[in-house]
DNA sequence: ACCAGAAGTTTCAAACTTGAAACAACTGGA
DNA sequence: TCCAGTTGTTTCAAGTTTGAAACTTCTGGT
């Protein structure tokens, strides 16, 4: 017997399925018109981006941004094209590819991620109280403990 | 001067973030084995559900599931030929189309339906307390309604 | 009644994502 | 050493999403 979502549950199910389905868009949207690029393949450079060398290996960098590998081969594919990112082959496994942020692509985060923030406020952080803030933050946490979303 | 984001903020946008990118990634993964459907197609059955009469005019429906027009006409273009809904003239205003959940429709939804909302329960609810629900629910409903995100 | 503009929907071409299959390189046990 | 199995990545074909442009129908002002 399943057990249905009770009243309190569905009244945080409903705007939750709005806000994963929404906000992505909005974000992208965004992205698309500032630099050109959805938001997933703005979040693969940033997460290089927060590396000591800006450089991760396919395998890594699928994981971090909870993209298929096939989503981040072509997306990566997409970047270097644009000059965004390198790929090298990894000396010590040869079946293994290194992706590296280049200078552009850096210059690209540092000239779109002001605007961004300010939209990331925009969108979820201007209501909310501090005190909401930090629930969100628990809440979040505990759910993306559940390991089919993947700890990052 | 762009305000960039607090320490309590990073803790709950990084977390969310991979929330909003996974969370519809494991619904859609799982619905698409289980009716061959994505996650937003699965949405949009449900919404016309649970109209009284199963029926709503396409912009209704892409306003309720967030979708753009495009979108909505091509998902509804599928879900027509697996015979789960029918497009109708609005008699009214011979610019607007109806679309109506058909039996078949209905009958899909109820197969797949314990079985999606005992996944959603796994991937959301299972660790959560019932006060942090009570919170989820207040803070989602904050973030919706951000006129961007649309009010449904 | 006319007609400019608005509203609702679909079509178009290009881009992105998907799972499965193919491919290449490493690993460990016989 | 050999070779089955595993791991990391790319290719393939099919399906989905996108914004813009096209199309049809309605509305309000003249």
């Amino acid at each position: 017997m399943t057990e249905w979502l009770d009243e309190d549950e569905m009244a945080a199910w409903l705007p939750l399925i709005r806000i994963v389905q929404a906000l992505p868009q909005a974000l992208d949207r965004r992205l698309r018109e500032e630099a050109g690029i959805p938001h997933n393949y703005y979040g693969m450079l940033a997460t290089l981006s927060a590396r000591a060398d800006r450089t991760l290996t396919m395998g890594e960098l699928a994981r971090l941004t909870a993209s298929s590998p096939s989503r981040l081969s072509h997306a990566v594919t997409g970047l270097e094209q644009r000059g965004w990112v390198v790929r090298k082959q990894c000396p010590e496994d040869k079946r293994r590819q290194f992706v590296t942020l280049t200078d552009a692509g850096q210059e690209l985060l540092d000239r779109v991620a002001p605007s961004h923030v300010e939209h990331v406020r925009d969108l979820v952080f201007s209501r909310l109280s501090p005190e909401q803030v930090r629930q969100l933050a628990q809440i979040a946490a505990t759910i993306v403990g559940n390991d089919e979303l993947g700890e990052a």
